[in-house]
DNA sequence: CATGACACCTGCTCGC
DNA sequence: TGCGAGCAGGTGTCAT
């Protein structure tokens, strides 16, 4: 569920809890989520660690370790991370990190869809070598993006897939075509000069706005402190099929043309 | 190498 | 009310 805005609010969320803290147990209640690992050995390997950095990398939260591993979190549908210093068991916890008296950071994930990993230094350069450029840094610009729209897959799958460029998920990438007048369905390759730079402005944007607004909650998605966020009252088209379109009155549509998930758009303006 | 199908999971909503 | 079908913000693997 988590796109780029998400797991960005709840790392800065997390970040003064956890930045410094040191970890003293690690409690795996679905060992599911590890991958190539077991819980007693991931939990010998993080056990004694101190917290040094809390960060994000697309759309996975990081938290680089005083031994300069790095744990990932792929909140995938349904994650979502809180402190807390309650004893009560969350029924959804897959994976709890005792942080002694800074409290409980609990990874709960109802659909179990998430992992979390353990690399060294030299994983995490293959690791972060596959994924895309970070759309917010300021080394992302539109040549960045138009190296990104290569192929004649559909516009909106190249905005999302990960290797090509980090963080963008269903939502945004809907949002963003909408705010650049593209019809989500076109070639990637196929778009003009000045197509890639509204494309560009409408990604950078929507992002920013999306962050400042803590993220969009459909559903699941909860910040770093537990709440909502607000962006799902300022969604353009995401969720709105049948309704009409903000910009031009048509009726926007709906379709699972594109790699079978739900696409929103307006036939009218983005042709 | 690109692409599409499918698997991984649970819970919620909708139509009958 | 009950029940099955379909759907959900993501990502990795496998066959073609």
């Amino acid at each position: 569920m988590p796109e780029l805005p998400e797991v960005e609010t709840i790392a800065r969320d997390l970040r003064p809890g956890l930045t410094g803290a040191r970890i003293a147990g690690v409690r795996v209640h679905r060992s599911h989520i590890l991958r190539q690992t077991t819980p007693a050995a991931f939990a010998r390997a993080l056990r004694g660690r101190r917290i040094a950095l809390v960060t994000r990398r697309a759309k996975h939260l990081v938290l680089v370790l005083d031994d300069d591993a790095r744990v990932i979190f792929q909140l995938r549908m349904t994650g979502s991370l809180y402190v807390t210093d309650a004893r009560r068991r969350d029924p959804y916890s897959v994976l709890e990190l005792d942080l002694g008296d800074r409290g409980h950071l609990v990874f709960r994930d109802v659909r179990r869809l998430g992992i979390v990993l353990r690399l060294t230094p030299a994983g995490w350069a293959a690791y972060t070598e596959r994924l895309g450029p970070e759309p917010l840094e300021r080394a992302f610009t539109a040549a960045k993006l138009a190296r990104a729209l290569s192929g004649r897959l559909a516009v909106k799958k190249a905005i999302m897939d990960q290797r090509r460029l980090a963080g963008v998920g269903n939502i945004y990438a809907n949002e963003a075509l909408w705010l650049a007048c593209i019809d989500p369905s076109r070639s990637a390759a196929g778009l003009g000069e000045g197509e890639i730079a509204a494309l560009h402005r409408s990604i950078v944007g929507v992002l920013r706005r999306a962050v400042r607004g803590r993220g969009t909650t459909i559903r699941d998605y909860r910040t770093g402190t537990g709440q909502p966020g607000t962006f799902q009252g300022r969604l353009a088209v995401y969720g709105r099929g049948g309704e009409p379109c903000l910009r031009c009155g048509h009726r926007l549509a709906l379709t699972h043309a594109i790699d079978q998930r739900a696409t929103h758009f307006c036939p009218w303006c983005q042709s």
